[in-house]
DNA sequence: ATTAATTTTTAGTCTAGACTAAAAATTAAT
DNA sequence: ATTAATTTTTAGTCTAGACTAAAAATTAAT
């Protein structure tokens, strides 16, 4: 069965919602991240229920069945794969693939992927630290924590982010944090949870407890 | 202003008829074309005569304007590096890469394409050896023959086809026919126009006039 | 346990881009 | 120069996927 683009990017957003939660979906955090209005996302809801990619009750929200959720990984470890290509290949800075990510994720064709796959030799993670899914759809778990559970004076490694917007990465760039930069905890402050830092041999910076909660890091 | 996924297909299909001829371009071969009905095009036609890419006249065909020229040339220019792409880079051969070409033509980011375009080397022709239009339109008069033009007993080199239908590659392939290939004219049958090939080393090959035709050749 | 607030759904509309059937122009044929 | 054939356009419909406004469920608050 086909899907339409409309159809791709619901499921990518009912996955990533179910990702972090064993609850149902509700309507109205679906219409938030598709920019849509609720009456827009119940429309959609029923007809992907009837394709049998969610299962869906009546003011009860949705999840994503077995084939719904490979739907949406396949978009996933296309999104991610297409980022390595744009980073690695052509140049470009990791808070720049993002939008052009979600425009080639939605072209067609097995054999694009995987031939692509191949030619960025099977990367496991894509630039901003999440595991690209495989063919079948498995996902390793990386088991990271974030940064803001990390307790005072202990030293870990960053290995990527939660969240990909632009503003967020260019901070990181700008606080010179990067993929594989080792971090020492010098401070947390229990007002705002705030946190110091040292990286290598910089001088220590300073970044917020929501900073600190959207970068993955390794003990 | 920005373009939508079927316009951008009509303005493409609109330049492609407009090449051949100075006359005005019919509702019916855009139809034809577009696997659309003539209505749907008329339709169409007043859309994009409206946004200024064609002059169009009731019922006189229509013309694209300069914009949209622009327009198809800029979808031209990607669909060509992109099928460069898949046949440099990923390894397809010509005959695979243009159902991808056609979905990855309307990926909209200037900067895509020149980083694209950089990584390549700045390539000047496609695997079928059409031309690559520049970022400015201007698209390099290579001034090929159709095979079916060159004279008994003359040689010429293989650089490009007139048709990318992959049946019609496949068979070039099946009789060894590739870009750059040196060719004599052995033998021209006045009853049906084949033609009488040898290439290089090899045995003779003989063709009919339809594939001659969607040859291109440098003597 | 009601009532109020919030969330979700239904009903009805709109737009892009397709369609069919019929009308209007144009072109070809006598 | 008419008539016939062909091409193109118009008028009206349909579908996907959005919308608003109002109704129906659910959840929260007294």
């Amino acid at each position: 069965m086909t899907t339409s683009l409309a159809e791709e990017n619901y499921l990518k957003i009912i996955y990533r919602l179910c990702e972090g939660t064993k609850e149902d979906i509700s309507t109205n955090s679906i219409a938030e991240l598709t920019n849509n209005k609720a009456a827009s996302v119940t429309d959609m809801l029923q007809k992907l229920a009837e394709k049998g990619w969610v299962t869906y009750q009546k003011y009860q929200g949705v999840r994503l069945t077995k084939i719904g959720q490979n739907i949406a990984l396949s978009i996933i470890r296309k999104h991610r794969l297409w980022e390595v290509f744009l980073v690695e290949k052509l140049g470009y800075n990791w808070d720049e693939v993002h939008e052009i990510a979600e425009q080639l994720e939605h072209i067609e064709s097995e054999t694009l992927i995987n031939k692509l796959d191949s030619f960025l030799d099977f990367p496991k993670i894509d630039p901003h630290g999440d595991p690209i899914p495989s063919q079948e759809g498995e996902i390793p778990e990386l088991g990271y924590l974030h940064l803001s559970e990390v307790k005072l004076n202990e030293t870990c490694t960053l290995m990527g982010v939660a969240k990909d917007s632009a503003v967020f990465l260019q901070l990181l760039t700008k606080l010179n944090l990067s993929l594989g930069a080792r971090l020492e905890v010098l401070e947390i402050n229990t007002f705002d949870r705030s946190v110091s830092l040292k990286i290598a041999e910089q001088e220590p910076i300073f970044i917020s407890h929501e900073v600190a909660k959207n970068i993955l890091v390794k003990v």
